[in-house]
RNA sequence: GGUCCUGUGGCCGAGUGGCUAGGCAGAGCUCUGCAAAAGCUCGUACAGCGGUUCGAAUCCGCUCGGGACCUCCA
């Protein structure tokens, strides 16, 4: 609310800026996963760019229901009646119930987003939970003669929204009269009037393990339904933002942008926000092209595409470091060079968390605090003052625009200088005021740990490491090396790293 | 085939009609028991060819390369 936020609407093709419809109050639904199987590290992306938002709209000042569904309604493999279900292919495959597959795969994806701290949505609606609602929605459709049913499916009348005055292709960019020369579908085979058109309700076969009554017989909803069932329900009619994945716009996103407009008489969402690719090799990473890995192969560095172990706050600072309209490309090169920004960047948020402004009489005298400085008058240093200013505006600015958060993460680094000269005593704090510390401080935090939502990894007692330190001390100061180094390759063993400096000794995270 | 996106230095990745992105890797200096870290300095860019412009890597056209969607997919 307090910062001019632009976002790129895929339905317009441009940026905007973003504007609620009830400020401060902001409706996001973003299309979760269909969990039939775990989730690989392409789909997390998506999620990340969505948790971003949460966390930066939140931020400024709006008050977010976020809803994020899961999918546990199994859906066609195939575009056929001869499809299988997902769920419950799997469900057979390893002789469980359907729902037993949904819990499990439910519980890793929450595992998942868990290890890579995500914020939990505000609602986290399910398919199977709203069919009574879907129901309703089939019923309404064809009560408009926006659908009619054909051998106890339902389909969407795709001719007849668009006699109305619609237009389904808007958000993709398609015409219809191309998407018909090119489809697939052999005519006189099928139950639908239109090719185009899509199921929202699919008669079952006797052995589809997931069905329920209704009044076309036994079946189930079809799969762009539920996200218009449960964003009306929880959202309104209208709401601010719809995200997802890129490669969700066509058709899924279509059709609910059809669906809703049919239901309800308004076009659905303000805002449609589509996140790229995480590609390998410049390819789609999916689980056809047999390119995926799973965040537990990555953290665990057991892949064949993996030369090591990443761990999660890794992953997380790697997709942040490219825009999420853009594809984003998987190498171990860019992992590794990841890897080593995360942690000089843990180091610096360690250091200025410890850290406490000391006036400029205190710090000229220094005994009191431990530092042996020599600072004869400490005066501000106002340029260094207006560049922490310039880089805190520039990571809004950048935030705003967006989410660039590529180009925000420039501005962490900017600040991280400030902070390691401080570190070094080559700075003092009395040199940037109170106000510029402060303003260093905080925002540093702020910005990585609540905005980012990047954390300290780390599972070695404190106390301990500072016991270690003051053993290092004592031998070094006795110039017992060999205990010295022994002390180092304790720290080493645990990915620590002791720095050792004129003014200063304590432990960082080895970069 | 149709629709659309994209091509930046050794690697990843921003951005813009003229002003240092940033990170990783590399070179030098300072500091240091040895290291490490940090700070400072430095190098190598905008696929190719035309065009518009005082000026383009940034706009336009063509060529070549890569990709996405059109079928379940984040």
């Amino acid at each position: 609310m307090n910062q001019p936020l632009k976002v790129y609407n895929s339905l317009t093709r441009q940026k905007e800026l973003f504007e609620p419809l009830s400020p401060p109050y902001v409706g996001m639904y973003v299309c979760g996963p269909t969990v039939y199987n775990y989730v690989h590290l392409g789909n997390v992306r998506t999620f990340l760019t969505f948790d971003t938002l949460f966390r930066y709209l939140s931020h400024i000042g709006y008050k977010v229901r976020y809803v994020r569904n899961i999918t546990d309604v199994g859906h066609l493999v195939g575009d056929g009646d001869d499809g299988e279900d997902k769920i419950g292919k799997m469900a057979k495959l390893e002789k469980l119930e359907p729902m037993e597959i949904v819990q499990r795969y439910t519980n890793d994806f929450h595992q998942v987003l868990e290890q890579l701290n995500f914020r939990t949505p505000s609602i986290e609606p399910t398919a199977t939970g709203h069919l009574i609602e879907q129901i309703e929605a089939v019923k309404d459709l064809i009560g408009k003669g926006l659908a009619y049913e054909s051998n106890g499916s339902v389909y969407f009348d795709i001719n007849q929204y668009n006699a109305n005055g619609n237009n389904y292709g808007k958000l993709s960019g398609r015409v219809l009269d191309e998407l018909l020369t090119e489809t697939r579908e052999l005519e006189g085979t099928s139950e639908k009037r239109n090719p185009l058109d899509f199921a929202i309700w699919k008669n079952a076969a006797p052995e589809h393990l997931m069905q329920w009554e209704s009044p076309w017989g036994r079946g189930f909803p079809g799969w762009h339904l539920e996200c218009t069932c449960m964003s009306t329900k929880y959202l309104g009619k209208q709401f601010d933002i719809h995200g997802g994945g890129m490669d969700l716009k066509f058709p899924h996103h279509e059709c609910e942008i059809a669906q809703g407009t049919g239901i309800n008489g308004t076009d659905p969402v303000r805002y449609w926000m589509h996140s790229n690719m995480l590609t390998v090799n410049g390819q789609k990473m999916s689980k056809s092209l047999g390119n995926s890995f799973l965040p537990r192969e990555l953290f665990a560095g057991n892949h064949p595409l993996l030369e090591q172990a990443y761990s999660p706050m890794t992953a997380r600072f790697f997709m942040l470091q490219s825009q999420y309209r853009s594809t984003l490309d998987f190498s171990n090169d860019a992992l590794k060079g990841s890897q080593k920004a995360y942690k000089r960047l843990m180091n610096g948020l360690k250091i200025i968390k410890s850290m406490a402004y000391i006036p400029a009489d205190v710090a000229d005298s220094g005994e009191e605090v431990g530092l042996k400085v020599s600072t004869p008058c400490v005066q501000i240093d106002e340029k260094k003052v207006a560049d922490i200013k310039k880089s805190v505006q520039n990571f809004y600015e950048a935030m705003n625009d967006d989410l660039n958060t590529a180009v925000a993460i420039a501005q962490l680094f900017n600040l991280l200088k400030y902070i390691n000269m401080l570190f070094l005593n080559q700075l003092v704090p009395a040199s940037l005021g109170e106000e510029g510390f402060g303003l260093l401080k905080e925002k540093f935090v702020t910005f990585t740990e609540e905005l980012l939502g990047l954390l300290e990894e780390r599972s070695e007692n404190d106390a301990v490491l500072s016991g270690m330190l003051d053993l290092y001390r004592e031998y070094k100061a006795t110039q017992q090396y060999d205990k010295v180094d022994q002390i180092r390759s304790y720290f080493k063993a645990q990915n620590l790293v002791i720095r050792d400096m004129k003014h200063r000794i304590d432990w960082a995270y080895e970069e």
